[in-house]
This record gives C-alpha cells, structure tokens and sequence, in this order.
DNA sequence: CCAAAAGTGTTTTCGATACACCCATGG
DNA sequence: CCATGGGTGTATCGAAAACACTTTTGG
C-alpha cells in the first residue's frame, strides 16, 4: 500500500538523509558547578549521540542513546536545532537534532562510564558539539529563570531553600541575591512541614516542589 | 569511498526518514492584522512545505517551496521544532521540521497563488499545521518584543514611528502604550533626517532601521 | 554565650506606565 | 484658529535589589 505523491512517486523513490540525535546531558553536582557528560569517541570527547532508528520517535533515539552509551534512564529530553550542514559528517549526508537532557546527579552515580565535566574551561569537540552544549547552556538559564526546578535537578522527595540557591547559583554561572531568591521562589513551594536536622545554625524548612 | 561506522555498517543500511519543511509565512498587511500564507491541498488549507532535496539544507527548501508555492524570494526562514510522531504522514514515516519565515507584504502583491489569511479565526489545518502556526506566532511575538523590526516587515527605505507602532501592535495583537513604545524603540533606529509629507498633523521624522 | 545559618522588615532604586501638556502642520 | 497627529516632561506605581535586623539551632 505504497502512497504516491503528485509526480506518482513514492517517499522512497526520493534520496533521504540519516538522522542523528546529540544530546547535552546536563548535571550539577552537590555544591558543584553545572557539568555536562561527555563520552569518548575516535580519540576526542564527544557529547553522547545515536542514529534514529525506524519506529523510533527522536525522544526514543536520545532515551536509547544515553541508556547504551552512559546507563541513564529516565530523561525529559528537550528539542534545541536541526544541524544541517551538507559536510558536517564525512560519512555522508547525516541531519543531527540538538537534544538538552538535564539529569539528577543522584541517577549517575552507579555507572561511571562517563564523568561529568564543568561545563566552563571544556575543551573543542567534533561536529557541532560545542555549539549544541551552548545552546543547552542557554536554554537551562532561560528555563530556570522563573521556576524553581523544572527539570527535577534536587533531591527528592524534600529539600531546602538553600539547596534550591546553589542549583539556580550554579546554573546561573553567578552569585543570586539570597533574599530576593527566596521571595521569588517561595510561594512557588509546598512546605512538607518537616525541618532539615544535623546542621549548623537554625533548621531549614523542607519544600517539594509544587508544579510536577 | 562508503564509511563504515563502527559495527562496520554504513550509513545507508539503516532505514532513513523522509523529512519534509512545513513553513508558516507571516505578514503583516498595512494597517491589518497578523496574517499566513495558506495554500490549497488535498482539498483543505494548509501550510506550504515540501520534501528535503539532496544537497539542499532546510533553509534551502524553506525556500524552494516559497518560490514554487507562493511566487516568494528573499526570505529568512527560522527553525522551530522537529514533528516526529510516527503516524503524523500516513504516507510513511516522515519527519517535519517546522520553519517561521516573515515576510515583507509588499513582496507578495505581484503573485496571487495565495492569500494571507489573519491568524485569529484560522479553520484547522491537517499534519501538526495548526501548533507549528502557534510556535511561530509565538516565536515572531518574542522577537518583535524588544527590537524594532527583526525581519524587517516595515516598508524600506525609511518609516515613521507611527507604521513601526502599528506593526507591532498587528504582531503582539493588543494595543501598546505610545510613548512608553517611542522611548522604548528611538534608541534603536537611525534618523534619517527626512519628514514625512502628505499627512494631515505635524509630519513625523522618518527612520531607518539601525541593526540589519 | 557564641557562631552559623534561616528568615523577615524596610529603604532605595530603577524602569514601566499613565497622563498631561506642548509642538508643528494642513485646511 | 482648529483639528490632527507627533513628540516630551513628570508623577506614580511596582518589582527587584540592598541592607540590616531578628530568630533558632548546635556546640
């Protein structure tokens, strides 16, 4: 049951480009600075990427991707830019999509086939990858911006106002007012009640977060 | 001189998607509302597009489908999602990257194959051609929101303040403040020195825009 | 009591808005 | 001189920032 177009031609009948996924796993370590994975590949760093396969939805291809490549499960992943330069890959006529999938660090400990880097001082990877990783960068700014966590980046099931301070701290690459941050981020909170406990200085309020 | 990668399969083994460019071309007609471009298909209205050629890149059928559908050269088409529902196409697995391509309304008077039609009360569209309107409304409205004239949708060589305020009250769709809208743009546009003449009231200055 | 961190009240600043007014032209 | 639209001074409002202060715990 092959459709025909208005030539009378079938898709098949017409050349098709390889499709790619790149994705830019981003991660921030407890009191560490934003770190994205990189894998390695022909010698040189690479961020982690797969060819779409048939049947495949492009989420499924990066999902696939950072399963084999780095055992991650469980990503949200976000579409950034098709990259179509007709000689970015010698191996022929290959589209890559730009994917950002922020990563609770919690999830990553178990297999070390990859180690996050920080993202500033990363050296020049192949392709467009640093391009992409830019593009990441910006997006996760620009999204953690107004929410308090829309990628699920803190532990769970609870946190506190100061662990949300250093993730935006260490997303935003600069120091945030402490006071503004949580009048902007507060009644965006659900207080569970409880008070964080074993620490200096007076107990810290424990918050889930509101909107999933 | 085929490559292997590096299960020692080359890149034409694996089944390949058909991948097409769907373009939202807006307008904005003197003194009117927010328009598309709209083409007639299968017996309903959509969204001109077409499959991607071999060494063409998206940018590059964005605008082949423009000047064959439409009659419309000279444009700058943007990227804005990939659409990759496995049974969006029931001609087979095809993949669509959605563009935005503005367009200056006094480049379309000559050819008449298609009409622009104001976005508000548009009747849907079939494939995914009603969201990919709403991302690139959405996308001109960001852009427009700070800076004078993006795309350059304003009459060339010169305009007034008066066009630049009508124009960006068809994008956002709502009315804008007056002043607050002048001393927002003047820092932004070059005078030219020039009055507008013909009009009834104290001609306005006429502008240039200043970023290309 | 002291250090450390949580949490809050208050002032300042800055930009956006609203509103009023003045200016320049055609009829 | 009046209607029309261009252009500008100024008060007001609100959000963000800065700063200082109070509160609550562990040692």
């Amino acid at each position: 049951m092959t459709k025909r177009d208005s030539q009378g031609r079938a898709l098949t009948d017409y050349p098709r480009p390889s499709v790619a996924v790149d994705t830019a796993v981003l991660t921030v370590p407890p009191g560490g600075q934003l770190s994205v994975i990189a894998v390695t590949g022909d010698g040189d760093l690479r961020l982690p990427g797969t060819f779409l396969h048939e049947g495949e939805t492009l989420a499924d291809a990066v999902a696939r991707s950072l399963a084999e490549k780095a055992g991650i499960t469980g990503i949200l992943p976000v579409q950034l830019h098709v990259f179509d330069g007709l000689d970015r890959d010698d191996r022929g006529w290959v589209l890559s999509v730009a994917h950002l999938a922020p990563v609770r660090m919690s999830r990553l400990a178990a297999d070390a086939r990859t180690t996050p880097l920080p993202v500033a001082a990363l050296p020049p990877m192949p392709f467009d990858h640093n391009e992409i990783l830019e593009l990441a960068v910006a997006e996760l700014r620009a999204r953690y911006a107004e929410h308090p966590d829309p990628f699920g980046l803190l532990p769970e099931p609870t946190f506190t106002i100061r662990e949300l301070h250093e993730l935006h701290e260490a997303v935003a690459g600069h120091p945030l007012p402490r006071d503004t941050f949580r009048r902007l981020m507060e009644p965006q909170l659900e207080p569970t009640g409880s008070l964080a406990r074993g620490t200096v200085g007076k107990p810290a309020r424990e918050f889930r977060r509101l909107v999933a």
